[in-house]
DNA sequence: TCGTTCACTGAGACTTCGTATCGTATCGGG
DNA sequence: CCCGATACGATACGAAGTCTCAGTGAACGA
């Protein structure tokens, strides 16, 4: 699947117009890193001003084409992903990022709620770790 | 237990020193709400310099006292808190906060970690929703 | 007691992330 | 073709956090 035009198309399906900076905002972000920060995308789309990077962020964010992401020294990135209830797993090494969809702690937080009079709306999962490559390497460079 | 003279002792324990800016500091914190932002903290502490706030947050995190939640909308707050591992559930209206520290998702670390390859090191996770108090009123002011 | 050392301090400059404002441009419907 | 809505870039702004720097002050050894 191609995805700047699956991207232009949630856009218009969102009811936005997809105008030339969005598009040269999604076409960075295809070819950007798994994971990729405001600046890095900001520098991928030359031309394209501050405001309209976070803008289109903001967008594709509401219309679930893209989530934030903490990295673990709290940093914020951003990643394109796909649709429904997901979390990532970051390589803190070489930045790698994968989505695991796999969400077993309903009942966890089932129980949560009960206990705690909370009801629950949302939650955050970041896992962060080695992934395999870095893990076979033998140095951190 | 008394909660600032708890504070001073940990600083005293990780061999730091207790000094007026850091005990108005301390003091502070423990006046302050559940959560807080670090720009409350130093309205809460008038004399004190923004660099000290920031290297006291930090020295009380290293010391485990202290620990920083995400927000739900990605703003970052601080907590005291106790020691061990740990998770929030904040109420997204109210601001309030409470720790659980009945984490079972050791079992879905583990698989990930078989299924993904990764050496998983640290994990992240913040629950939000509203808190009883909130869910009993009527309409959210 | 004197002097050195070292932890700590506030001021302030700086960076990054993100938002608000504002005047302009552009698109699309009538 | 015109008009309003949408989107634009520039820019100022605010919050978070780091860094540098010169000064202070307590601890400690001579």
């Amino acid at each position: 699947m191609d995805i700047p035009l699956t991207l232009e198309r949630r856009l218009a399906d969102a009811g936005h117009r997809v105008t030339p900076p969005r598009r040269a905002l999604i076409g960075a972000m295809s070819a950007l890193d798994d994971r990729f920060t405001a600046e890095q995308l900001q520098h991928a789309a030359p031309g394209v001003g501050r405001a309209t990077v976070f803008r289109t962020l903001r967008l594709l964010q509401d219309a679930g084409a893209l989530c934030q992401i903490v990295l673990d020294d709290g940093a914020p990135a951003y990643r394109l992903t796909s649709d429904g209830h997901h979390h990532h797993i970051l390589c803190s090494r070489c930045g790698a990022t994968d989505d695991f969809a796999r969400c077993d702690i309903q009942s966890l937080l089932d129980e949560l709620g009960r206990s705690t009079g909370y009801e629950i709306q949302a939650h955050r999962l970041e896992v962060y770790g080695l992934c395999a490559r870095c893990r076979a390497e033998p140095v951190p460079a």
